[in-house]
DNA sequence: GGACGAAAATGAACAATGTTCAAGAAGAAT
DNA sequence: ATTCTTCTTGAACATTGTTCATTTTCGTCC
């Protein structure tokens, strides 16, 4: 056996149809909900049968949850990519950037948070510290708006702060509660932080 | 037949069974997750036959769909039980309480807000709006605070910031999410809470 | 490049679970 | 008591996740 990394027949093959079968699980809970994605028609639009998906993800459970993996390292992606010079104005970009987020993929960001294992088994810890990692990124530019107060106290305000922007669009969205326009919940949304950092003592800079 | 509101035999052992059904779905759901709810499970608890089930609720969504009208039902009544003298008190009474409830309850909330449809069925209507309703419960106490703010924008308000209590406790006691301590949490959503509404131009009263 | 063994792909069969419905049981009406 | 209506039952069906013995494909060695 060649160790040198080098790709195998075998392996340029398996790699292909994972990503082909992720692409299809990736497209068919962003048009048709979590609920909706059957192992059989996976199969079906990858042109292989029920259990290659088996051999490559173990169970069903493990396709959603790459797929819910994609998710939210595109989602962190987007809000890394937020400008960093002003803070204010970078919390106003993250709670922005998630909103076009959630709009653009309601049901991949449904299917990350909505997702419940099968009996019980533990949530993937990888995905766990994927999404703490995003609601942190509040972070940053609320330390430098906040220099004097104490950092755990920051952090919990962080996470605090995104959990109520989460809440705010997800309900928001969800076009099963009376939905608010997108582009109305965007200007109520940067009014909301405006006016929580005021009340931090904040002025809208 | 008499038309007078005279219980038959008939229909006391309907009613009799439908409560039982209830009961034991809404047991199961609290115990054990809605996922894990399954027809066969609530036939057998109950000393009947699945046909019964679908007899009384047409299908298992329906059954679902009972306990959640419930649910809300149950909220609702706590949420307006809190006192309604000083506005500041209640917006901290209706946050607590909706986070006491939470955790009491998580999988009857959950329950609620994750239920989704078979095949796209519309949501109904009346859950939908006793859930609007249980959220523009803090609509009458920012009237107060807020007399001379437009009246549709003190509706949004406070429809944002329970949206916001209601991300901040969804996400904090989900235990997938590094879940934070209630009793903190509940110091933490008060301070949130003090946080907007100086933000607003409130005083903490 | 053919033979052998390892690895992977297959899909029929199974298991779990929501749903239907013909047949029987139970209640109401006379 | 008889008849009629309605409800109850649970076997059978439909859907869907899962397993695994068989077959096929691929890598390796001569």
């Amino acid at each position: 056996m060649n160790n040198v990394q080098e790709e195998s027949l075998r392996e340029r093959k398996r790699i292909q149809r994972r990503v082909l079968l992720l692409d299809i699980g990736h497209r068919l809970i962003a048009t048709k909900g979590l609920r909706s994605l059957k192992v059989r028609d996976v199969a079906e639009a990858a042109g292989c049968s029920i259990g290659s998906v088996y051999n490559e993800f173990g169970d069903f459970d493990g396709l959603i949850l790459t797929v819910n993996r994609e998710t939210v390292q595109a989602l962190t992606k987007r809000l890394t990519a937020v400008p960093t010079g002003n803070p204010v104005h970078q919390l106003h970009g993250l709670a922005d950037t998630y909103l076009a987020f959630a709009t653009e993929h309601p049901n991949l960001l449904r299917a990350l948070f909505e997702h419940r294992m099968e009996n019980d088994r533990p949530f993937p810890e990888d995905i766990l510290l994927m999404v703490m990692e995003a609601f942190s990124l509040m972070h940053a530019p609320l330390v430098q708006l906040l220099p004097d107060r104490d950092g755990e106290d920051v952090a919990q305000l962080a996470r605090m702060m995104f959990s109520a922007v989460h809440g705010i669009i997800s309900l928001g969205l969800e076009e099963r509660m009376v939905a608010v326009p997108p582009e109305q919940l965007r200007q109520r949304l940067a009014q909301f932080i405006d006016t929580h950092l005021a009340g931090l003592g904040i002025s809208p800079g």
